[in-house]
DNA sequence: CGGCATCCTTTCGGATACTG
DNA sequence: CAGTATCCGAAAGGATGCCG
């Protein structure tokens, strides 16, 4: 688990990456971008997750401030997720990659198709 | 080692974050920005890069199309690194995870004085 | 000077079973 | 429904020694 005390960065671009890098939360963050979701929806959305790992992603973007959890006292239980107006800071910065990335893409395809000749 | 052939990619911002992210890339991007640079030069930039992790990453962002080396056939050997003029579109994406960064790094810091009382 | 080869530790993420 | 707990393998990264 990521902890706030004994976390430090000195870059901070790589205090960025800190908080939305892995392999889930980029994922995560780009389906919360417009609405509220819960846990099982999440879930759905995001192939091939296993609970352990949504949980602990979700748990850390929380502690980062990025998202908010809101449960229902219901039997069976709800819990719904979104981000926080901090969070939403973010959507630029996660739009601006993915701009950058599908150029990047582009490219890639290219040159994998000239190495077939 | 990445490997274009195999590495897949169905989001572009995992695209994105599979060039730049890591420990050290953002670092490298970071001093490349605006210099043409030595490994040496760069390894002292780096402090506690081992010449394997500083030579791996080289090779990555070489593959990904982002870095530029440049050998001189001399005695001693030199090396210069530099952006490629694909690599230099990636220098805003770089800003604007730092400028994000800086923000989330100011908001850290007032929670955890919070912590403290 | 600018690496590569080898070995080792740490971190990340996956699979599965179980529960209030 | 929304998670925990436990175990495991893969991958990232570090330390060190050697070489053209």
């Amino acid at each position: 688990m990521k902890n706030i005390e004994t976390t430090e960065y000195s870059c901070p671009v790589e205090a960025t990456l800190g908080v939305i890098g892995g392999k889930w939360k980029p994922l995560i963050l780009w389906h919360l971008k417009e609405d509220v979701l819960r846990y099982n929806t999440l879930q759905q959305m995001l192939p091939g997750i296993s609970p352990r790992m949504l949980t602990k992603q979700l748990r850390e973007l929380e502690d980062d401030g990025i998202v908010n959890r809101k449960m229902y006292p219901e039997i069976p239980p709800r819990v719904e997720y979104s981000l926080t107006d901090f969070g939403k800071t973010i959507i630029p910065v996660l739009e601006a990659l993915a701009q950058w990335g599908l150029t990047y893409m582009d490219i890639r395809q290219d040159r994998k198709c000239e190495m077939k000749r």
